[in-house]
DNA sequence: TCGATACCTTACCCGTTGGTAAGTCAAGAT
DNA sequence: ATCTTGACTTACCAACGGGTAAGGTATCGA
């Protein structure tokens, strides 16, 4: 049974995006598993390649929601919109996996020059294609259509991350008011880029 | 002279911009200033105070720029534009201070029940005063203010913690290129959220 | 001249950190 | 019955973390 690798992802992926890479420990995680640390050593090595695995995994999950067949019978306009409306982060496991890319993008710089992997452009760039297929972006440039993807999916990951934050600007009533707002607006945001901004 | 006091916020600003409340220690700080880190718990007291006061003043700062006399004469729809250029992080320094409010949203969850504070509440809510007395907002309720500017400022804020991922995707040049286009972009999504999505 | 205060240092403390080494133990394979 | 392998554990370690205690030194007002 190799599930227990898995346990061991999960855990890790909830606590690292709650408090970053230098934030918790391996004994930290193990602790919530009910192991010690040298489980997580033993199937990992180190913590780098512990933290690097969970995020693999979640650049794989992304690709993989993109090129669901339900996601393929879609318009391409539509398949933009349940992509972002996911990244929006209904599930608490959607904002806990915007929180760990965000800050990957922020620790990115250190660790990029070691590992020298990137885990979100694969999918950054499907998002782009998929948008240069939509109406009016056939002919936008390639820097023009990620640039539109990325205000996008910036908005969206940075009102996700701001949950607790905002929990604690207006209770959990005003978060929910405020998330179902956020919700509308972004839906005429999509449109507004869609229509390249007219 | 509390010059020193000062500088010892410019280097703590670097540094856990850099890499985060957690990946910073006191000491690191120090070494960059040639002192001891007992210097810093001499001005601060703790780690945990001293990133407040980084905070606090970046804060500060944020607040006075959008109270400037320049700024005062200026129609509310260029109060925000300048503003949100500003955000983009034209200078590193204004890139550092980006990286570090993501950072605090992420990690605010914790630190909020302790320190009670929240940093960026008030110049939130100034940027949403300047947005309802723009032409065409007037009526909007403040939710929908709210979240207008929460995604402005999010996707500048997305795009700007992301300069060295990007580097690294696309060289200097490369991102030079992006960036400049990313600021056309984002001149576009002003207007379209200006005239409420249409 | 004396004391007080601000600023900073050396010396030290102890819990935590990621990581190593070596052993235990059950399940298969031969 | 033996060997191997995978999945752990206990025991240990050197380095580092934030923080305390105490002392030194310069400045300044009385």
């Amino acid at each position: 049974m190799s599930g227990t690798r898995d346990q061991i992802l999960d855990a890790a992926e909830q606590q690292f995006a709650d408090r970053g890479f230098y934030g918790v420990s391996l004994a930290n995680i193990a602790e919530t598993l009910g192991v010690t640390k040298q489980a997580l050593l033993h199937h990992f090595g180190t913590k780098e390649r512990l933290y690097g695995s969970v995020l693999d995994r979640i650049s794989k999950d992304f690709l993989n929601a993109l090129h669901t067949q339900q996601m393929q019978t879609l318009e391409p306009e539509e398949q933009l919109r349940s992509f972002l409306r996911d990244l929006l982060g209904r599930s608490s496991r959607d904002a806990s996996r915007d929180q760990l890319l965000v800050r990957e993008l922020l620790d990115n710089r250190e660790r990029a020059a070691e590992a020298g992997a990137w885990y979100m452009r694969d999918f950054l760039d499907a998002l782009t294609q998929v948008l240069k297929t939509c109406y009016g972006w056939h002919e936008a440039t390639d820097a023009e259509a990620f640039c539109a993807v990325y205000q996008l999916v910036g908005a969206a990951s940075y009102f996700a991350i701001s949950g607790p934050t905002l929990i604690g600007l207006g209770g959990e009533e005003g978060y929910r008011a405020i998330t179902e707002q956020f919700g509308r607006q972004h839906e005429l945001l999509i449109d507004a880029v869609l229509s390249r901004y007219r």
